[in-house]
RNA sequence: GGGCCCGUAGCUUAGCCAGGUUGAGCGCACGGCUGAUAACCGUGAGGUCACGCGUUCGAAUCGCGUCGGGCCCA
């Protein structure tokens, strides 16, 4: 078949082209592509709505990591189709893409690529050189994600895209620090945070990760000050904070011992811990016996002051009270006494405040003990310390037991580096007292699913603390924080503009070094330097939704637009972008940025495992690309799950889907080549000219596709995006391929210009068309290449691509519910119709005399009768009234048990009588009270000795449907035979024909020896068909014919043998 | 350890909100169709609805608990 290929001009072409055989995505999707970019097609879609009802759309911007992966890749189509959708029902999508581009990922991997350390490593080859190659990869990254997003089709503004190193970014989050700041939202606090001390930085809760550590695992025991060899007991599996201990914890409920342990040296001592936890504790420290000599409450301990343990080594120690305090957080674990260090731990640390301990904190930045911690631990790494700390604690004689223990402990998700705690100067956000009005908001948001926000969310929030925004590190956005050296002001920093009216220097780049070199002169005459912080990288995309209109730069945009109609991501951004988005827009603007967020979820393996290069189990979305198309990859993550449910990556499935796509392929070009050689064109297109000729199968496909488009409006609104995917899919292969293109089919043969192909062509295009709009949104490249042809090619007046048109929209007026309804149960017929006909051993090719439908409620086919006739083969459709059945044979079986009593002897002769006489008569004896008769003698049966069934005749062949029974009559008339053979017969040539490779319109000479006279007399009548069916000019058979043509086959069917040739004319 | 979500055929899933005989697709077996044809269609086998307890005349569906998976937190 030849095949011209799309020019896809922007005039269009007017007319129809074939199209290649088989649906081949790379070669359409590449095409496609091509037009688009030529026709600039993406920026006159978003100019075309430019006037209407605005739609703030804020992508959650994916880190420039260089590669995306399925989750991304998910994540863009649902935001594309969704946009795809609202921009064709009239919207004017706002759609910038987002790049979250700054932070220690970045670093970490210029770090490596450079081969350094540590933080001095960077210092040494230079701050500003460092920027520049962290910009430089984070930009390259983003060029490759970028090209790999619009190989999924995926709509957003690429060539203006917010990123998070700009400088206009940069100021939506300096004003937002700003407004903190006025608000007295900004607080600087010495905390205790979670340190990476490799990249040397304070890190966020949510950039700790958990795997199991080995540690040391100790009890120790602190001497009471002026009580002699008496100890307070505690475990920790931190050695090295100990230097840093200022105090002990007990519960208030729980009850304490003094016990006096006996050593196996005989010695003893005077201990003190939990009560129940004694028996564990004297194990542990291998002690011979005990004897409890006394018991307290909690409160009882607070009296107590004890010597540091190593204040010998630390020499602060000398100078600090250890005393015992009262604190919840106590379990009855261990010792049920908890070390204090305010300086290393968060509980400890909030304890000390409220207690009024000092905050002691000897270790530095670097993880190192300082000169604070003594001479003996300054400069050793903390971890490393933990040895000599035991061995200190040994040597006098303070180490109960010492062990090593397994248990979760904390990572730096980006250098995998065990975290420390320590307390460190940082830059608060207060967001724990905006928690009430946070909750208002987050009730004033449509969530989808509902309990994204309801449940999940509101948790989170509920437990909502101060973030700490600072970070010491080098590619991030800098903290606009300027101090006063001399009188120790603040100032907050909004805009480069004001920096340069406030400094009188003009910064092209706001990231650091250069900003760092700003100096401000404060009203006390002092000089004021920037703090040497970034923030925390998350606070960047926390302000994307008012930094994408360009705000504070642009103040109207924000006025238009703001705050964004929609969001979507996955449920690991609960507690990462929806909240640190809503937080810093409560700073900022005291309400929620967004209006409705869909929370979706993850993509799994086919197992429901986490997708991870050690099982090997990743499957990359350009992998899907590849092998089945970005179109195939859409639908299957649209149709295979709720959105807010984790996806399962099924290699199956997605072969499925391409597979569906195909059917739906060769359902848009089987009319093709029929229309071409028609020269249908755009004057006989419209379905209006054929109201009156339209069938009812034509009515009902275009009642079926305006219900598609009411349930995929229907679906959209409730983000039902798995909904609106099966009902196209549903459509595609039920309604169109496997039913309508079947039915169409005989139409589009008919050689003349008759109305009814006519309307056959005006309706599959009407559908077509209808289905690319519907498409659209979802598989817009195989909807686009459907529309070129079959609207574009038939009129070059259509809008020039599929994506500039208008939803189609449903019009009630034609759908026909009871229309729809009736084809279901046509439907069924048909297929219990050819389940019976496979029971009878009758194929479809055979007609057969009658179809017997009958049920219990009356069925009412309306105008499809003829439909059910022509789909089943068969010459008569009858319809039972309700309750009838067709007439049966009956069937009846002999009951012993009561023959054998009655007829002793005898009863074998009855048996026999009864099994030769018909069910028939032996009916009217019991009913008339006469005997039968056999071998002379006569036997009186009464109703109790048979049993009666009814049987369909031998011709009727019986199979179920929803609501009731069909009977297919599979009896043979010549008639029917002489159709039966000829159908045979011209299936035979098609294939011949398509052997040969011919065109459609031509025409053949065909010779055939058939031997059979029986045959041969049948099928004569039927020569005039057989010859139209084949396209045959000459057609002659016969019992001596002889065969010639370019192509001569045997065949055999029934029992017939025959001879063909056929040549092209 | 806590919060939220999920668990239905070998695989992927519908049904669950609103209780009333678990329904599809893939795969498998058998058959059919043949100008959509390296396609397509039909039939069949295949389910303790993860498990347990409860509510109810009746539970895949509602409640409680257990187990397994995911996300988040501790």
């Amino acid at each position: 078949m030849a095949v011209r290929s799309h020019a896809f001009s922007s005039g269009g072409l007017d007319l129809i082209v074939e199209v290649p055989g088989q649906y081949k995505a790379d070669q359409i999707e590449e095409e496609i592509r091509h037009f688009w970019d030529e026709g600039s097609i993406y920026s006159k879609v978003r100019s075309l709505r430019a006037g209407g009802r605005r739609f703030f759309f804020v992508d959650g911007p994916p880190y420039t990591t260089g590669r995306i992966h399925l989750g991304t890749a998910w994540n863009k189509v649902i935001k594309d189709s969704i946009l795809r959708f609202r921009s064709m029902n009239g919207f004017a999508v706002k759609d910038r893409a987002g790049w979250d581009m700054h932070g220690l990922p970045i670093e970490v991997k210029v770090e490596e690529y450079l081969g350094f350390k540590n933080k001095k490593d960077i210092e040494a080859f230079g701050v500003e050189k460092f920027i520049e190659q962290c910009k430089s990869f984070a930009l390259r990254q983003k060029d490759d994600m970028t090209a790999q997003f619009k190989t999924l089709g995926a709509w957003l503004n690429w060539d203006d895209p917010y990123m998070t190193l700009k400088n206009e970014y940069i100021e939506a989050a300096w004003w937002t620090l700003q407004r903190a700041h006025e608000r007295d939202l900004l607080e600087r606090g010495l905390r205790v945070v979670n340190w990476c001390p490799r990249c040397e930085t304070a890190i966020a809760d949510s950039e700790v990760e958990y795997w199991d550590e080995t540690d040391p695992s100790i009890y120790v025991k602190f001497p009471v000050v002026d009580q002699p060899d008496t100890y307070i007991v505690i475990w920790t599996t931190t050695p090295w904070t100990i230097p840093a201990n200022v105090g002990v914890a007990v519960h208030k409920d729980f009850e304490y011992s003094k016990v006096l342990a006996q050593k196996k040296n005989g010695a003893s001592e005077i201990l003190i811990m939990a009560s129940d936890l004694v028996e564990n504790v004297l194990k542990e420290g291998r002690y011979q016996d005990y004897e409890i000599l006394d018991r307290l409450r909690g409160e009882d301990l607070l009296v107590y002051q004890y010597s540091h343990p190593l204040a010998d080594i630390v020499p602060v120690q000398k100078d600090i009270s250890h005393g015992v305090h009262l604190a919840d957080f106590v379990t009855s674990e261990n010792t049920g006494i908890v070390h204090i260090a305010p300086g290393h731990g968060l509980e400890d640390f909030e304890l000390g405040m409220a207690e009024h301990m000092p905050v002691f904190c000897p270790v530095g930045e670097d993880g190192r003990y300082t000169y604070e911690a003594g001479e003996r631990y300054e400069g050793k790494y903390v971890r490393e310390a933990n040895e000599m700390v035991n061995l200190d604690l040994a040597d006098r004689g303070l180490l109960l037991a010492s062990k090593s223990m397994v248990h979760r402990y904390g990572h730096c998700w980006r250098c995998k580096t065990p975290i420390i705690f320590i307390a460190t100067r940082q830059w608060f956000l207060k967001i724990s007292q905006l928690r009430d009005q946070m909750l208002d908001e987050i009730a004033r948001v449509s969530w989808y699913p509902e309990w994204a926000g309801s449940a999940r969310f509101r948790d989170w929030i509920m437990g909502a603390r101060d973030w700490c925004i600072s970070r010491q590190r080098y590619w991030g956005i800098p903290l606009p924080i300027w101090i006063c050296r001399k009188c120790g002001r603040i100032e907050v920093i909004g805009t480069a503009a004001e920096l340069e009216e406030r400094s009188g220097i003009e910064m092209s780049d706001l990231h650091r070094p250069g900003v760092d070199q700003v100096v401000m002169s404060c009203s006390c005459g002092g000089e004021m330097r920037r703090v040497p912080d970034v923030f925390d990288v998350w606070f960047d995309s926390a302000v994307a939704s008012w930094a994408t209109l360009n705000f504070p730069r642009d103040q109207q945009a924000l006025q238009d637009w703001w705050p964004a109609d929609f969001i979507t991501e996955g449920h690991d951004q609960t507690r990462g972008w929806f909240y640190s988005q809503l937080g810093a827009s409560m700073v900022s603007f005291g309400r929620a940025p967004y209006k409705s967020v869909l929370m979706h979820g993850f993509t799994l393996d086919d197992q429901g495992r986490k997708m991870s290069k050690s099982i090997g189990n990743v499957v990359q979305p350009e992998e899907v690309v590849k092998k089945y198309g970005a179109d195939t990859l859409r639908l299957y993550v649209l149709a295979s799950n709720a959105p807010w449910e984790d996806l399962h990556f099924s290699w199956d499935v997605a072969e499925n889907t391409n597979r569906m796509l195909n059917i739906l392929w060769n359902a848009y070009r089987f009319p093709l080549p029929y229309m071409i050689l028609d020269e249908f064109d755009l004057s006989r297109a419209d379905i209006s000219r054929y109201r009156e000729v339209l069938r009812a199968e034509d009515r009902w496909i275009l009642s079926r596709i305006n219900s598609l488009a009411k349930e995929i409006e229907e679906s959209m609104s409730q983000y039902q995006l798995h909904r609106v995917a099966r009902s196209l899919q549903d459509f595609i292969l039920e309604d169109l391929s496997r039913w309508y293109i079947q039915l169409v089919r005989p139409r589009t043969w008919i050689e003349t210009d008759d109305p009814d192909k006519l309307a056959a062509y005006a309706t599959l295009c009407h559908v077509m068309s209808t289905l690319s709009k519907l498409l659209a949104p979802f598989a817009p490249f195989v909807a686009e290449t459907m529309y070129q042809n079959l609207v574009r090619g038939l009129d070059g007046s259509a809008p020039e691509s599929v994506h500039l048109c208008n939803w189609p929209g449903h019009d009630s007026s034609m759908i026909d519910p009871e229309l729809e309804r009736q084809m279901v149960i046509v439907r069924e017929i048909a297929e219990a119709a050819s389940n019976a006909r496979q029971k009878g051993g009758r194929k479809l090719r055979w007609p057969v005399s009658n179809i017997i439908v009958s049920s219990k409620e009356p069925v009412d086919l309306g105008d499809l009768e003829k439909v059910l006739k022509v789909q089943t083969n068969s010459k008569n459709i009858t319809i039972l009234p309700p309750g009838e059945k067709p007439p049966m044979d009956m069937e009846l079986t002999v009951v012993h048990k009561k023959i054998g009593p009655a007829f002793k002897g005898d009863a074998g002769n009855v048996v026999k009588a009864l099994s030769f006489a018909s069910p028939n008569d032996v009916r009217r004896l019991i009913d008339s009270g006469e005997p039968i008769f056999w071998e002379g003698k006569s036997y009186l049966i009464t109703e109790e000795m048979v049993e009666f069934h009814e049987k369909p005749p031998a011709n009727l062949v019986h199979a179920g449907f929803s609501r009731g029974s069909v009977y297919v009559d599979i009896a043979l008339s010549d008639d029917l035979r002489a159709e039966g053979y000829s159908r045979e017969i011209v299936r035979r040539i098609q294939d011949m024909r398509k052997e040969l490779d011919l065109k459609v319109d031509d025409q053949i000479k065909v010779s055939i020896l058939l031997e059979s006279p029986e045959v041969l007399t049948l099928i004569q009548r039927m020569e005039g068909y057989v010859a139209s069916e084949v396209r045959a000019c000459s057609f002659r058979m016969g019992r001596d014919q002889v065969v010639e043509g370019i192509l001569l086959k045997d065949w055999e069917f029934e029992d017939v043998k025959m001879r063909v040739g056929i040549a092209p004319v």
